[in-house]
DNA sequence: GCAAAAGTGTTATTTATACACCCATGT
DNA sequence: ACATGGGTGTATAAATAACACTTTTGC
């Protein structure tokens, strides 16, 4: 079973897909796409065919700038993992795709770009139904949840979820969202503020809306990683 | 720029490599295997292409046991993901890799399997020098470790470090040279005892090896997944 | 006896959690 | 006034870490 001298393998096409997940009323949204060629009514995350001379992650920027218009840079895409069943899309041969995370408070709305495509966000509960994706997206749609909420215990990646100015109120919504839980707000309060160079105060407070006491702004500290994590414990188990 | 319409892509290998971790003498080793074809006096990571009709993990652990005739489940085996960057081996066109963290205990005594290999463990030190292993193989190594590390801590993983029968002293070994610190033996007895279906105390001791009080033995509980997670603050950052 | 590893006990410190309570704003 | 979210105080419980001490073996 010589490796290396073999030199041809069967067709094989790379992809990547891309899970972009953001908040839209405080309420999971992700990111799909429903192409002209798939009339079957699935929808699919956005993603395609890696390019020559192209990282992975710089090849889910492309994809997902071509189909949404939202630029990312390549190394805010953080890689769920490779998905390669033989099985999981064999319309032209085998597929293998590598999954990427991606997170935006506030996008714009989402419109076609260059790509015969119509780009929707839809909500996780409904995109985690079966037959509601295309081939096992469900399943990457899972693990990126699951990667993400990991994400928001060991580093500061919520804060892609938050504007440049935010409040904790803001930043306890985006926990809160992931974990399906509601978080005590004393408590996030004086957990996310004791780290230091997590989030740093600003002089301004937000302005009010609706009701409530006008909140403080943050801004962003230069900490990446956080060390102790955040950590939350689970209901279950 | 249609994605689906395109029936070719330029050369693209996908391969798998595994980095299989064990413990020498406490010391954190791993497998590599050095290629005839390959005569610069680098190793590389035990792997090959994919072929049809078999999952990434059941490419891996074909690999695995073609070139270590160890046998491990692809359920065993745990994705640490894809590296695909475009320069990374150009040898036959682009190379792309889905790289898997396997574990064991007292391996056998490395022997070339039915490839033209030598198979040998070299110690994880040695590995993540510059020039030792080949491509990116150093970086794969290293994302492995930390991988290998936090699902210590959240994983019964470390089990599969050990024999069937273990003493938590053996345990606490896995635990000490994934993190390259010492950990307190009281504090980490009391610890993995406390979690509930971890590990069952059995009868019999240990026979006394050198020194010390003979331990109690232990063989592992039906928990997989531990939470809240075993853990260790680090002396960094 | 002495070294070494297993195992128990104790204590100080930190962290998690719950929840009472005040503050500042919109309605 | 009252609802709402921001923010502080605080008590209880639990987890962490450090380390003294006893036990049981090999040498």
């Amino acid at each position: 079973m010589p490796k290396h001298t073999r030199t041809v393998q069967h067709n094989v096409y790379v992809y990547v897909d891309t899970v972009l997940f953001t908040l839209i009323d405080g309420v999971l949204n992700v990111l799909v796409v429903k192409r002209k060629t798939a009339p079957d009514g699935k929808f699919a995350l956005p993603g395609g065919l890696v390019e020559d001379g192209e990282t992975l992650a710089e090849a889910a920027s492309r994809e997902l700038y071509e189909e949404t218009e939202m630029e990312f840079r390549p190394e805010n895409l953080l890689q769920i993992g490779a998905y390669g069943d033989p099985d999981r899309d064999t319309r032209y041969g085998r597929a293998i795709s590598v999954a990427f995370l991606a997170m935006t408070p506030n996008p714009p709305v989402p419109n076609a770009g260059s790509d015969a495509t119509s780009t929707q966000f839809i909500e996780y509960r409904k995109a985690r139904k079966p037959g509601v994706l295309e081939f096992d997206h469900r399943n990457i749609v899972g693990d990126a949840r699951r990667l993400a909420s990991r994400q928001l215990e060991d580093t500061a990646i919520a804060l892609n979820f938050c504007e440049e100015e935010f409040t904790i109120g803001e930043l306890r919504i985006v926990y809160e969202a992931f974990y399906q839980r509601e978080l005590d707000p004393a408590n996030f309060r004086r957990k996310v503020e004791k780290i230091d160079g997590f989030i740093i105060p600003q002089k301004s407070l937000s302005l009010s809306e609706s009701a409530g006491r006008p909140a403080r702004l943050y801004k962003r500290g230069k900490k990446q990683d956080l060390y102790p994590p955040i950590y939350f414990r689970r209901q279950d188990q």
